[in-house]
DNA sequence: CGACTACCTTCCACTGTGGACTGAGGGGAG
DNA sequence: CTCCCCTCAGTCCACAGTGGAAGGTAGTCG
């Protein structure tokens, strides 16, 4: 009975405080909601569900049509995800791809990268739009929490729009 | 010679354009450079460089004091650097750890999660001063590339800071 | 009925993270 | 000068995370 969970597994047994869910829906769930800003992938649902499931968190019902395994929460799942709420947080994790290139841009002949800027800005300004458009919608159905981590994606996204805007003609230009 | 290479691997080839440099000046390097958008740890080095030494691309000197060894660029290096640098950058990553908790926030009782987020205003409040510190005195020496990736933690670090200062209450205060 | 699509899980190779461990050089205290 | 300790430099391991291939099954539409 594992009581170090790692932040995926323990946002899966978050979910399951809702309902009985197999790893299908929880992916779909968690993607939904925190995959802005906590990837996840189906593999490492299954294996993480795999694992809780021998650690006593979780425990599968009755498999239902085409191999669906729902899980309901154990008590010791519960504490666990309770445990794992109370731990501090960790620092955040960037990885942008875009800025490794920028980086290394003068070994780009010009105009290039201005390609690679305008798509990236592109993908970033359907981003918020979208996010603004959920927002409108409905934002008056979110919770403060929900609506917090909405808000942040909303200050990111405009933030990097900006960067983009002022960025150099050496840079934006093709 | 594997021309497919990771975004790590490919950053390691783009500092050697230096000058040769051994594992342990790769990953100060790096860490330094582009670690603020781009995390890498030891290990990874370390695995990336045998990797690339067994393909050819980087080629070990004489072994310096304390086992350093120096790897230089190979003519297979520097083609596969531009390869890499001519792909388009995929999308970005971030991994944040607090939005989790303030999206399970209603299992945490109130207070915990203000404290949390009053440590993450800290570190973000630091960061964005470095930032500033380092446009201030190095601002001028700094080429295009690597003033608009500082500019992008500026503009990164600012958002979240202003983010954090309209939290709702309920999330904000203690 | 038969093809087809969407559902649901599994597996694998690779990439990335963090910590423990070893061992050697160099510099300061005595 | 010698010893000790700190930093440098690399290795190894377990675990976390990614992306894609593969495979089977259930409902659905012609």
């Amino acid at each position: 009975m594992d009581c170090q969970l790692n932040a995926t597994a323990a946002s899966l047994l978050g979910f399951l405080h809702e309902r009985p869910m197999s790893g299908w829906d929880l992916v779909a769930t968690a993607q939904a909601l925190i995959g802005d800003f906590w990837s996840l992938t189906r593999s490492q649902v299954y294996r993480e569900l795999a694992a809780m499931e021998s650690a006593g968190l979780i425990a599968a019902g009755p498999a239902g049509p085409r191999d669906r395994r729902p899980y309901e929460l154990t008590d010791a799942g519960r504490a666990a995800f309770r445990a794992w709420l109370e731990q501090r947080p960790g620092p955040e994790q960037i990885r942008y791809p875009l800025l490794l290139t920028i980086a290394f841009g003068r070994h780009l002949p010009p105009g290039r990268l201005a390609s690679f800027v305008a798509d990236h800005r592109g993908v970033h300004e359907q981003r918020l739009e979208q996010y603004r458009a959920l927002r409108a919608e409905a934002g008056d159905h979110l919770d403060a929490y929900a609506s917090a981590t909405l808000d942040f994606g909303i200050r990111y996204e405009t933030a990097v729009l900006e960067w983009f805007d002022h960025l150099p003609p050496e840079i934006r230009s093709r």
